[in-house]
RNA sequence: GCGAGCGUAGCACAAUGGAUAGUGUAGCGGCCUCCGAAGCCGUCGAUCCGGGUUCGACUCCCGGCGCUCGCACCA
């Protein structure tokens, strides 16, 4: 996947949006110019360090120790062929045994501000990458019957950020929410629940009464014990299709989805399907059959698995074999069989040209397993092969490294700890801007508190763990949430000072001229190259780091550079400055699936 | 036992094989007659260990060590 990689060459004509685009077409071309063999060069263009330049092209070492050149030598003779436009538009140096590195010229900066004023103009930059493709994201996927815990955090945010970072970037995103809805804990629920429910209780807190019930069911039918045979029949009658049963898994399922969406609410998230587990329970002779005469599939002690002996963990006569369990001995289904038929689902149905499922590390054997039994079925029936992605990440952990759970060592509920989370940033709204009627505090609390728990989550690498801290995630200071929207809020301000509307009264902008303004000019530019990143890798972190480097950058020229003076060329081009980096600090949060504020 | 992920300043994190390994916090020192000081500027401080590949390694490969997790009918 190397999506919106310089292709073509635009030199000469508008800047682009990702200006890296231009610099590697014209390296290229100056290379055809000096009659380099461009099958085999590449420029290898990427953002430099802003010490050495906006852009660098690194490619020439590389070639010129393959090719027995000095790369110094080449590298002169590369640049003494660059056409007129990246000359007049970039400052060109060569430095070291041959690095070259392009600074946009403040007069470059400033077309591109120009040129892209607009989410709109943004978008249709950045919407190239992934156009035409379509994309099933399956992320959240909670248990029916159970709330939401901590747990579920990960998925939920992470996945929604990837949706909104793949439709940016051009793709149709179909949102599938995989829920845990069929399976074994319906039996002992049922049980349970003719014989103990509470009907006050379900009416007043339904999720919280059919965990309750399914805990009363699993403690009465321990291994061995007859109450669990009665418990196994319940799940058959389910699974018959026995209309009471039926009934009242329906009943579960809606109650559960009413919880969900209220914390679904909060998080900014919508989905498109819930295409659970059991809408795929007639799917899936498909499955056994298809994976049977295709001889992917054997049958070993009485379970239909799959074996592939090319990855040693995974092989028949590995030390501890560790199949993929297509079908259970008992005739059961599992979960790989759902998946299986999931894949085909998104496959034939969706026409997915690429599927990303968020879940966490641990399932990273069973996604291994899936994909390389996907491939060989898709391609032994030639069906359409989407591109496959486990999207992992590491474990939500408490300040000692170990899971997070109540001081009592219960599960965190997502509802209470979104609740928590919202509690802590109205103390700390209140006490800072007390004189705020409460009724906004509150508003502001709200986005600020989830803002907070998503952007901690969104501002590191997903892979590996993360130690929840309340005090950093709501802190005033650093990468957080706060502090972006915070940026974001004194830029309003100053627009609400100045009486005019972000992308108002920049028309004066000439040229920019001091440090901080060239400084956050420059930033502004590398906005396609963070979407790029964070979109290609799947890592939303690579857009907040981004974010958080622009709005400390805007800082520091809010600090160093008055915007509201009298002058009114100067007034202008701050007031550029400021409408742009609002514009990406607020798309680019949103890309996060953060909302924003006026007023903090 | 086998396997996977992770290992970077006191703490929490970043680094798409590139230049002197970045940032925050904590510590120290500055900046409010000035658009929001919830801010800015300066300073101190780190790649788990040992080999290898490469012009160049936090990054890739091999061998250790540590932490987390997974290993047949739960998802």
């Amino acid at each position: 996947m190397q999506a919106n990689r310089p292709r073509g060459l635009s030199v000469g004509m508008q800047v682009s949006f990702n200006p890296a685009a231009d610099v590697e077409a014209a390296m290229l071309q100056a290379a055809t110019a000096i009659g380099l063999d461009c099958a085999r060069f590449a420029p290898e263009v990427r953002t430099a360090d802003p010490k050495h330049g906006d852009f660098q092209a690194n490619g020439v070492l590389a070639f010129a120790k393959r090719e027995k050149q000095n790369p110094r030598a080449l590298a002169e003779k590369l640049v003494a062929a660059l056409d007129a436009v990246t000359r007049e538009r970039y400052d060109v140096t060569i430095a070291g045994p041959g690095f070259i590195n392009f600074a946009l010229k403040p007069a470059a900066l400033l077309t591109w501000l120009r040129a892209f004023a607009s989410r709109d103009a943004l978008k249709s930059g950045a919407a190239t990458a992934y156009a035409g493709k379509t994309w099933v994201v399956d992320y959240s996927s909670p248990n029916t019957a159970k709330q939401m815990h901590v747990g579920h955090l990960r998925s939920a945010v992470i996945g929604e950020a990837i949706c909104r970072l793949v439709a940016f970037s051009g793709a149709n995103v179909i949102r599938d929410n995989h829920l845990g809805d069929w399976g074994t804990q319906f039996g002992k629920l049922i049980y349970g629940y003719k014989r103990w429910a509470d009907p006050a209780a379900l009416e007043r807190e339904p999720i919280e009464e059919l965990e309750r019930l399914y805990k009363a069911g699993n403690d009465a039918t321990p291994d061995g014990s007859p109450a669990l045979d009665e418990a196994r029949e319940e799940l058959v009658k389910l699974q018959s299709g026995n209309p009471e049963s039926l009934a009242l898994w329906k009943t579960f399922t809606e109650v559960s989805q009413r919880a969900f969406d209220s914390i679904y609410t909060r998080l900014g998230i919508k989905f498109d399907h819930y295409l659970g587990e059991s809408f795929y329970n007639d799917k899936l002779d498909r499955v056994y059959n298809e994976l049977t005469e295709l001889k992917i599939a054997d049958v070993s002690d009485g379970a239909l698995v799959v074996f592939h002996d090319e990855i040693p963990r995974f092989a028949r006569n590995a030390e501890r074999p560790n199949p993929f369990m297509v079908r259970k001995a008992d005739g059961a289904s599992g979960y790989a069989s759902t998946d299986l038929a999931t894949a085909l689902y998104r496959s034939e149905h969706f026409k997915a040209d690429g599927i990303a499922i968020v879940t966490d590390f641990r399932q990273g054997d069973h996604f291994e397993q899936l994909f390389l039994t996907v491939k060989k079925w898709f391609g032994a029936k030639n069906y359409h092969l989407p591109e496959l992605h486990h999207v992992s990440f590491g474990a939500v952990t408490g300040e000692d490294g170990k899971a997070l759970k109540t001081r009592d060592g219960g599960t965190i509920k997502l509802k209470s700890l979104l609740d928590e989370a919202e509690e802590r940033a109205y103390a700390v709204v209140s006490e800072k801007n007390a004189e705020l009627p409460e009724a906004e505090r509150r508003a502001i609390a709200n986005i600020v508190g989830v803002g907070s728990v998503q952007y901690a989550d969104l501002s590191q690498n997903r892979s590996s763990n993360y130690v929840f801290s309340w005090d950093k995630m709501l802190s005033l200071e650093g990468n957080t949430a706060p502090y972006l929207l915070y940026a974001v809020a004194r830029i309003h301000s100053i627009f609400r000072k100045a009486g005019v509307k972000p992308g108002e009264a920049e028309t004066a902008a000439a040229s920019l001229e001091t440090p901080a303004e060239i400084s956050l000019a420059r930033k502004l530019v590398k906005f396609a190259d963070a979407i790029r990143l964070a979109t290609d890798t799947l890592r939303p972190h690579f857009l907040s780091l981004y974010l958080y480097e622009l709005a400390s950058e805007y800082s520091s020229f809010n600090n160093a550079d008055k915007v509201l003076v009298d002058d009114p060329a100067i007034r202008a081009r701050r007031l550029l400055l400021c409408a742009r980096t609002l514009l990406v600090l607020e798309t680019g949060l949103d890309l996060l699936g953060l909302r924003t504020l006026q007023r903090m």
